[in-house]
DNA sequence: GACTCTAACTCATCATCCTT
DNA sequence: AAGGATGATGAGTTAGAGTC
């Protein structure tokens, strides 16, 4: 299992014998978007092998990271959560998704988005200077999957669903999204070869990839 | 029946040992 | 030093158990 220790007296070699398991940061990743129920993370992480989610949850779960909570009835299902201190490691998942974001290139055939990870990508690539004094709510559909910004004067509200009255409705595929937000395309360029599909103040599309940047 | 696991199995990878 | 055999470990697949 996962007790492999590095055998060192380090923060980070402690950290990595926490998350550093295989799909262990991507549940903490889901988890600080919403607490989730074992068949929506299973949902929201579709190659991940169900022992091992139940396993990674335990270790979390043992390590001080991750709660279990029984919803009141008629529910009674349980939910998983971050504690304070997995809540704690918010920081360090956007930092690395900013890093990441860097080397993403083009989607892969086998890969997909999903919700948590879209609204996680929003909230790493958000520049809070950007958007001071802006005031704006954008609906971003990829793929299948809707979630929704809204940006307030150097604040962001990002999270999975519809933003009824959005400012923007922007639709496109992932890999557009990345290249607006990245400055690969122009937003007018993105516009003029039909790559995505607006609905609302169109001017506001250059307005987003100003407010969410992947540097490169 | 849905949800939340658990168990048994296979497969791939890596480290170690042994032989040449 | 190089290469093969072996064992340990973790990931992935599948089936099914326990609980509500």
């Amino acid at each position: 299992m996962t007790n492999r220790a590095y055998g060192q007296f380090c923060g980070i070699a402690r950290a990595l014998e926490m998350v550093g398991e295989r799909w262990a940061l991507l549940i903490v990743r889901d988890l600080l978007v919403s607490p989730k129920r074992y068949t929506d993370l299973r949902n929201g992480l579709p190659k991940i092998p169900t022992n091992i989610l139940a396993a990674r949850l335990r270790e979390l779960e043992r390590n001080g990271l991750v709660g279990r909570r029984v919803l009141p009835r008629p529910s009674g299902a349980v939910v998983y959560e971050l504690t304070e201190h997995g809540y704690a490691l918010e920081d360090v998942v956007l930092a690395l998704g900013r890093w990441g974001a860097e080397s993403l290139g083009e989607p892969r055939p086998d890969e997909i988005v999903t919700a948590d990870s879209l609204v996680m990508a929003l909230r790493s690539a958000f520049e809070p200077e950007a958007a001071a004094g802006a005031r704006a709510g954008f609906e971003l559909r990829v793929d299948e999957v809707v979630v929704h910004a809204w940006v307030d004067d150097g604040m962001l509200l990002a999270a999975e669903g519809t933003l009824p009255g959005a400012d923007l409705a922007i639709e496109g595929g992932p890999g557009v999204v990345k290249a607006l937000m990245a400055g690969e395309i122009t937003p007018d360029g993105a516009v003029e070869a039909g790559l995505v599909k607006l609905a609302g103040n169109e001017r506001l599309l250059a307005r987003f990839a100003e407010f969410f940047r992947i540097h490169g």
